[in-house]
DNA sequence: GTGAAAGCGCTAACAT
DNA sequence: ATGTTAGCGCTTTCAC
């Protein structure tokens, strides 16, 4: 816990060559650099974070503002944004904001505010247009994942165009009878993206020349939640689709599981399309669009470092690309 | 970002007085206090804390460190930590350490001491000794979750104890063929769970009368870990095990679906327990011996915060009780 | 109960 | 290339 002025003293020079010697910066000599370099190893010197930030208004940290932590999507954009963040050294700071409306006020009037973050990275969180101008109210860069924030700059995939990939595979195997099991709006996610979703998928419907009709089933985006929304909606044999389309791979997941529970044979009576690319996809032989969370996580990383190093908080969108990995999942209707 | 000054100009009083009211404590008037709150919230101020940690070298502001994120054990245990951080007004600085030892050396020797946290959780990481010094040397609490650290406190669940738990619960089943399925030892986990969870096992398995043979096989942590080595020791219908205590519910999920693909019948083929008590486990009607995560990463900040108020660095172990929940994955074996 | 003043450890002008 | 100086915004003696 040595200070700056205890490494200059040991080096034989001053504080502020001794700052300018370990930030890299400015002419120092190389000799001095060195000299100063080796002090602070010696005496484990390592620079106090609220005294840089005091005097810089920089604190290398940036906050990270999430609903879930342990859903696969949010874990694993988490991990990407970690992993960039401490390269890049920088500290991430998490935030949880969840639908108690207090606790929410809390992180966006008190928390980020005093925590000094140089940026903010929110996933897939539905803000409210105060909580918007609180963010912005910050002067930092913000980046939104997977739900956008109106007026700062996003990552995301294209959502309509995911569930439109997803229902043309089904579509083009010849199955007509098709469910889309998509994103509860209640969920505090960004209801775009349960909103793109479906919108894709009726695109696509409608293009082949369905016309809407009871084709949507809400659940929690989750293994449980695609459970017990595909017994309920695999459960008679009548109304049954022949086909599902899920809103992400952990709904796709609990379906496939329900339709074993009922006896149903994937994919020979049912054929299951996720979007996400989940480690566990392979195992069921799901076929998925391929979104990488890991990905965007880094990428908004990158988006900020490039805001913080030109000072500029320019607006920027960028749209990550989406792959089809068929897979055991999908195969023609056996009715029709 | 108005500062204290500010404050205390606008509330005619002087940046002391303006401190010591908005800090609660010391000996302010119950008028001057209500003034200076009014004007503090008319700014909109929110202390710096850049500065406060620079004058009093606290920091609000706890370290975890953990290996995962997206695993269900470590999401739960942040998440229980990150609800009882943000109740204390403290934030949440996010570090993982994975495998690559520069990465891990950076994260002890930079991150965690510039950041000037005021405590350390570890989740469930296996310390070397070096690390273990770093973290001491921090002079501050530190609390191990899962995975004790030699001379520090740590909250736990006896690991011995509740893998005997499932173990006997198959005994008293009238099962003697039963398999172990644990982690792998070259996991970045804290390796003592590992060991521990197979000692429970070996134990009861030793006071019934059985004599260690051929009883453990390693997976992974996770779902799919737990798919493939039990399709390796389920493949074999001569070698199969009539019962399988899996270290964790992940592994035993896995376990479960593997059984499935084998066209194996559970519980009348297998019987499986797990232990955590994933939120999955209800779904496969998944015995378990139940473990509260969240509840351990909730004590962890309460020791934390009672050291903190009381100056002290005592070490404390707090042990979290164990219960066996029996359900529908575990029944008599068929042949025995 | 309140104010004046010192100073936490660092960086950034400004001199030299 | 290096040193001097002046704060960053707060908390905390120490007076009153």
């Amino acid at each position: 816990m040595s200070s700056l002025a205890e490494v200059a003293r040991h080096a034989g020079v001053s504080k502020a060559t001794a700052s300018r010697a370990l930030s890299g910066a400015a002419h120092v000599s190389e000799a001095t650099r060195a000299r100063v370099a080796a002090s602070a190893a010696e005496l484990g010197f390592v620079a106090s974070t609220s005294a840089a930030s005091l005097v810089t208004g920089r604190s290398r940290n940036v906050g990270v503002v999430t609903p879930f932590i342990s859903r696969w999507f949010f874990g694993e954009v988490i991990e990407g944004v970690e992993e960039a963040l401490i390269d890049a050294g920088y500290d991430l700071t998490l935030f949880r904001v969840q639908e108690d409306p207090d606790l929410r006020q809390r992180v966006f009037d008190y928390f980020l505010v005093r925590k000094r973050v140089d940026a903010v990275i929110t996933v897939c969180v539905a803000l409210s247009p105060e909580e918007i101008s609180a963010l912005a109210a910050l002067g930092k860069p913000v980046v939104g994942i997977g739900g956008g924030i109106a007026g700062m700059s996003s990552i995301r995939i294209d959502d309509v165009a995911a569930s439109r990939l997803a229902t043309e595979h089904l579509l083009s195997l010849g199955h007509s009878h098709i469910l889309h099991v998509g994103g509860d709006q209640e969920e505090r996610m960004d209801f775009h993206v349960h909103a793109q979703r479906l919108a894709g998928f009726r695109q696509a419907m409608a293009t082949a020349g369905h016309r809407p009709g009871d084709d949507f089933a809400a659940a929690e985006f989750t293994i449980a939640g695609g459970f017990s929304t595909g017994l309920r909606v695999l459960g008679n044999p009548t109304t049954r689709p022949s086909a599902i389309v899920a809103a992400s791979d952990e709904i796709a997941i609990g379906v496939i599981l329900a339709a074993r529970q009922l006896g149903i044979q994937v994919p020979r009576d049912l054929s299951v399309v996720g979007i996400d690319d989940h480690d566990l996809a392979e195992m069921f032989g799901l076929t998925t669009v391929r979104q990488v969370p890991r990905a965007q996580g880094r990428d908004a990383v990158s988006m900020i470092m490039a805001s913080i190093n030109s000072g500029e908080l320019t607006r920027r969108d960028l749209q990550l690309p989406l792959a089809l990995r068929v897979r055991s999942s999908t195969s023609a209707p056996q009715h029709g």
